[in-house]
DNA sequence: ATTTTTTTCTCGACAGTCGAGAAATTAACT
DNA sequence: AGTTAATTTCTCGACTGTCGAGAAAAAAAT
């Protein structure tokens, strides 16, 4: 549905755009500013004066001069103009991170989860305990805290942040956002951990690439297998999409997965299974809740050094996911896949099967196989993602809203 | 990437709210429009004052006066303004429709294709001489004609018209742009069949729910297997993805399908696949190029009368449809889902299989089964998406242009 | 001290939207 | 017939926004 436009619009869209262009490149002179977006100076000196008197960017002290003329008087953003927790939550661990406005870490934090099954209510409380926590070790204000932006692994919702489905949880459902509301006010954002994966890559990329960027996929291969895909947008940004990939039917009535259902490729490439087949236990046996890596590596080793069982277990692995990332390919565009996460060290022995799953399909025999690369660093990648994702909704929200409450 | 905003675009963007308001609802006066789009009297008078000088629209001829008060002055797009022509393209015909700017089928006719192979150069040849044959019949002169909107069964490049793959031509690429280019100065836009449908469905239901709507995917079922997904967007309207899901993996080492892939969703659900399942041919013979549904009408009687093997090759059809289906879901929100095309008429048949198909995946014993809906009137839908698409890149090219050089 | 260079700020012109009220036009009423 | 009420369209001034040009500021070079 198009909506209507007004010159009011204009002026908040054009002040999100100096923002963002502040994010990507730091502090930026009034004339670069102008450079970047394409705006007049006086446009700048227009939105900057606003943004100024809102206190949400300030005046840099005098640097050095660099040439002659009039020295440049560096725009950036008030680091205490608002500040973001970000919560990682994966299978072991919980992690806080305090952030300024500027993108800066100020403190960090992780609580381990012990592995009770005493469910969602309980861990709500602690993520409830770990929030005050932080804000308290940086003595921050409670309203300060202009965004909490959670991630996990699993299913999400499209609309609000409730957790559907996780590895940890199960169909325990989790409203993060009712869960905080009377005592936060701060808005919640939930995204899945992987997309936030390929977001940041696809945000490497198009700074890369310029406009030549297209789409990306991101595999995270753990104990669990999450898969994220970034478009490009019409004009939007980059459009993102979730996947529930890791339970993607891979073989109707195959082996036994977590999740209770049958066949899902998670039963096939995830950590356990892995452990599973190369065991030769009975698929329809229940799996491990939890494998150490150490097993893994074991496994790896014997693989690597010429063991059939266990080669034949990362390949039936690769095969799972090959054929997993065809039929995603069957339903987008080509585009290039990136490997993530703890299994990217058994990527040597999973490639062939993954290669082999892969040109077992249309579109991969008539299109070739897509650009696969390895990207090991995968927490760095999820904060990024992050950052990226919930400083810009800061900078929208505080746009539209302009400025906290002063005008 | 953001992109900078000016008044004038706002100007451009209320235009084509303004052209989008008179699509959907008809002849509507200044005050109904500026109800519609929430734009106040006075810009209503601005836009179209610009929009009639351009000449778009046009005042209607005064009607009986309905109530008391100053008559309205009914507004409507000059049907003269610009014309359309769809192409449609079927496995047995090509069927060519003139449309004026209003929308309305001013002519038609099918060429009935041949069916020798000799590809892809003679084929772009009728298309042309199909486009002289529409443009002669109705004297229209070529500058009129704005857009030349096309669709056809197959995988299209996303952001040329070029037809990747085709059941017809198999990877003999078309590119409709560069084949028009000299003589045709209409832009050339190309989209895969089914989701036309699924976009003229999409539209519908945002008719009838308003902002309810969220996404919905249309499955045609013929002698090719087609999907199309359409999604609301963020604000831009609704993003649509096309599909490829035909020749989506169903089980590696499967059956041969006519694209030379072994296991492809159409080697079990197509129409010759039906056929050489209920005759119980291997399933590596290489399948028939055209089956009369004559001939699988008569399967399905049988099946309707309980012959075992006739039944079964329908169970095998559905239960492929709906692995597919549950991969699909698993890499998109649950949403419901349409089936057309000629294999509607057995879905009675199919049924089962399919859902017995999409109870396998854990998407769906999890958020349950989507709904299914069958709508049977797959050309009405296909030419109404067309309609949809087209007209509405129509009036945005021709709001930015500032219509026909004249301003 | 003056000139050059570079950056920032300011002013008037122009484009767009909005609200209010004037103008137009018909039906209904006395 | 004349007047009033209702309804629609048009117009005017106010407000917001962007832009280009040139003034003002400030440091280096001459």
């Amino acid at each position: 549905m198009l909506t209507k436009s007004s010159t009011e619009l204009v002026r908040q869209r054009n002040s999100v755009l100096v923002l963002s262009v502040l994010r990507r490149h730091g502090a930026l002179a009034h004339t670069e500013i102008s450079d970047f977006t394409g705006l007049s100076s006086a446009t700048i000196s227009a939105i900057t004066a606003d943004l100024e008197r809102a206190q949400i960017i300030e005046k840099s002290e005098q640097q050095a001069a660099s040439g002659r003329g009039r020295p440049r008087v560096l725009l950036r953003q008030r680091r205490d103009c608002g500040y973001l927790i970000v919560i990682v939550i994966s299978s072991d661990a919980v992690q806080y991170s305090l952030v300024d406005y500027a993108g800066k870490l100020i403190d960090r934090f992780s609580e381990e989860r012990s592995h009770d099954p005493s469910g969602a209510a309980r861990f709500v409380a602690g993520v409830q305990a770990g929030l005050l926590r932080i804000l308290d070790r940086s003595r921050i204000s409670q309203e300060k805290v202009l965004l909490i932006s959670i991630s996990s692994k699993g299913l999400v919702a499209s609309d609000e942040p409730v957790l559907l489905w996780s590895p940890i949880f199960g169909s325990d459902q989790i409203d993060f956002e009712s869960a905080l509301r009377p005592e936060w006010q701060a808005k919640v954002i939930l995204d899945n951990e992987t997309l936030l994966v390929a977001a940041a890559l696809g945000a490497r990329e198009e700074i890369a690439k310029g406009a030549d960027f297209r789409s990306l996929a991101a595999l995270s291969l753990g104990h669990s297998i999450g898969l994220g895909i970034v478009r490009r947008g019409n004009q939007t940004g980059q459009e993102i999409s979730a996947a529930n990939f890791g339970h993607m039917l891979h073989m109707a009535g195959g082996g036994l997965c977590r999740c209770g259902t049958r066949g899902c490729i998670e039963a096939y490439a995830g950590f356990y299974a892995i452990l599973r087949t190369a065991f030769e236990v009975p698929l329809d046996t229940i799996p491990a809740k939890f494998v150490p890596v150490a097993e893994l590596d074991k496994i790896a080793a014997r693989a690597r050094q010429g063991h059939r069982t266990s080669a034949f277990a990362f390949r039936q692995a690769g095969l799972a996911l090959g054929n997993g990332l065809s039929r995603m390919l069957s339903l987008t565009e080509r585009m290039p896949i990136a490997i993530t996460g703890p299994g990217t060290r058994y990527y040597d022995l999973l490639r062939q099967g993954i290669e082999e799953g892969l040109g077992q399909s249309h579109v991969v025999r008539m299109e070739g196989m897509p650009e696969i690369r390895v990207v090991p660093d995968e927490p760095i990648l999820v904060f990024e993602g992050h950052l990226n994702r919930a400083l810009s909704v800061i900078d929208q929200d505080i746009v539209i809203s302009g400025g906290q409450g002063g005008e």
